[in-house]
DNA sequence: CGAAAATTTGACATGACTCAACTGGAGTGG
DNA sequence: CCACTCCAGTTGAGTCATGTCAAATTTTCG
């Protein structure tokens, strides 16, 4: 009987794809738990990303930082999704992209060399990442739609009400670099409710 | 020996995965082509989209139209790309976007039951897909922060480099509503060169 | 409690938009 | 092959959304 803390893993998967109680066994003997403290960075600029990342609880969110030191923050994950650096994970590159906890998480890893050879071994585990893709796709090419086509207070709004579990976790100027505005300027936004 | 239109296709399985002869030719036979005229719609919003689609030849954009009849020009597509509505095509939902040739244009394109049930058949061609995903995801990022991060001049010189072959096919309209931008503004970017 | 970090506030600056008028070129029908 | 139309592109004036910078205030946390 696996722990507490794969139970989400384990819903993930098996709302997606149907698998065997040996497969999926046989899946999560090759993630381990790592447990993060608030504001602990999981995934530093010039790391390589050797693992994909699953959170089991708790929030985190994936940014950007250029040369003057602003931040883009480009997502957020909450208990049920997937982060990563994926261009890093994928290439072996090293990562342009931070992923830090936005409070006390748990994230379940798996190792890029473990999951593929799973792939070879479980097709139900390909097919639930092809799967997950497609949705990640789609869902991210929505937001950018959003971001181009809605005013900062729309997409604010718009933040709040997809996020609101979340809301009180997160730093104004984070916000502010996940909308695409400045933190004086999201002030603003918020004084005129 | 399949006909020259669908060697773009072989290439671009071959070069992703490993897949025999005999299997490729299964995948081969349930694509059709379609040959599409200049500024010919292939799927309106409103429409199911039932198909993967692949550009044999030519190039097409994908674009949303609001209830103010703005554009939002969301990705081109040239030979070797992959285009849809892919939510349309998950979710069998009326789609939110249009996709229209920029010029004359082969697309091959294969039935969502069908590829389905491929993917039980052939493991090759669902991981072919599992990584056509996770690329199209990075890039989409990529492309995502670009837009967050770069001024409008600097965003047009970056298509201006990355679609140079294409440039001379899309009005400039077009290219005004990929950047985000008015067809107004890109005219005064353009005579500050 | 004190220092550092986050947020607010306000004055001013600017990149990009709107609207309207004008220009030019591409297609179309006679 | 001309004449006409119409759509794309340009130009300019005025405006607005959002940015910048700096100072004041509040919150967080060691």
């Amino acid at each position: 009987m696996p722990e507490k803390v794969y139970q989400p893993l384990i819903q993930n998967i098996r709302e997606t794809v149907s698998i065997s109680e040996q497969e999926l066994m046989l899946v999560l003997a090759s993630f381990q738990p790592k447990v993060l403290s608030k504001k602990e960075i999981l995934l530093q600029k010039g790391d390589i990303s050797n693992h994909m990342r699953f959170i089991a609880d708790g929030s985190l969110r994936v940014y950007y930082l250029n040369e003057k030191a602003q931040e883009y923050t480009i997502q957020f994950g909450i208990k049920g999704w997937w982060v990563n650096d994926l261009y890093s994970y994928l290439t072996h590159q090293p990562a342009n992209y931070f992923i830090q906890a936005l409070q006390p998480s748990v994230v379940l890893q798996i190792h890029r060399d473990s999951l593929n050879k799973l792939f070879d071994q479980i097709p139900s585990l390909e097919r639930f990442f092809r799967i997950k893709f497609e949705k990640a796709y789609v869902a991210l090419q929505e937001r950018t739609l959003h971001r181009a086509s809605l005013s900062a207070k729309d997409r604010y709004e718009q933040f709040r009400a997809q996020y609101k579990d979340i809301e009180q976790n997160i730093p104004q100027y984070v916000i502010a670099s996940y909308l695409g505005i400045t933190p004086e300027f999201l002030s603003v936004l918020r004084s005129q409710e």
